[in-house]
DNA sequence: ATTGCGTTTGCAATACCATGGCAACCGTGT
DNA sequence: ACACGGTTGCCATGGTATTGCAAACGCAAT
């Protein structure tokens, strides 16, 4: 299928760093799941992660998963992406970038701008130790504002 | 602009002018609903708010909690939270403010700076009609702090 | 390479969240 | 007061996420 020619990828070799630092076995299903989604460029739900990752491993099982992504998700391997829709969706941790999103129809595009990523964190006095955060700019994507042009505010 | 005087709340009044904007006709069920969450400060989930309701309306239905509040959200009268669970959350349009989450127990807070008021809104480039904006500020809370402490960054 | 242990996986069943259809009701303008 | 259209409540349905347990697998010691 796919020409293995290729290295082993930065991000697949980070994972085999944090599995060994947290004592977590790497699993083929494992490497799967985060080839799969980091292939993509969009905030895929489990479901469409699923639909990938069963061309490398056509019997991996859905629940499978559900749960490696929400292990990755806590070894903040992966970022589960904040969306308004009830299902979960989630993203590969690349550089820092921020969201569009769509009010109307729940439409999410990335945005990437230097002009918004030099932000100084908030402090401990929050109770909260931060380490990353991403801008949500909300508003209509341009679909909507056709449809919705007349009601002003 | 100070004498506002606090009779009706300025946001019942607001709906009651949204809703004649909107031809919507202004229910028992929809003041109720917003009062609800208006006296919450935090982000509560639709079953959270239904119990709020049925203390205003006993009989109220779940479901019509669920179609009301999807309703304000498309006419911006309250907002859906962003939140990488997978229950709608929901919160009273209130003044501009931010996100603190830990990306390890889901725990959401308010944060209130003006250091992050003043972004200005990306352009019409993005093919979106930018409205506002809220930042998400990502880590740990001091509890999920306490009991991850040992593993080091 | 083999063995043994603890973890993970897959399957099925279950719980939970959200939505749709339809009859009765209620708010609104006349 | 009346009639109309939208809303509500109930029930059923669709879909998402989680759980328990036996079998399979990765990992490290032998």
């Amino acid at each position: 299928m796919a020409t293995v020619s290729r290295r082993k990828g930065a991000a697949i070799e980070r994972l085999e760093q944090l599995c060994r630092k947290h004592s977590l076995p790497l699993t083929a299903q494992r490497r799967a799941v985060l080839e799969a989604l980091q292939a993509r460029l969009d905030h895929p739900t489990v479901d469409e992660l699923w639909e990938d990752v069963r061309v490398l491993i056509p019997e991996v099982s859905r629940t499978t998963v559900y749960r490696i992504l929400e292990t990755f998700a806590q070894l903040r391997i992966i970022r589960k992406v904040c969306h308004p829709g009830a299902v979960a969706r989630y993203e590969s941790l690349t550089t820092r970038h921020h969201h569009l999103l769509c009010i109307r129809c729940g439409a999410m595009t990335d945005l990437q701008n230097a002009v918004y990523d030099k932000l100084t964190l908030p402090g401990a006095d929050t109770g909260f130790e931060i380490e990353d955060y991403s801008i949500q700019f909300s508003g209509l994507c341009a679909e909507c504002v056709a449809s919705e042009g007349h009601s002003r505010k």
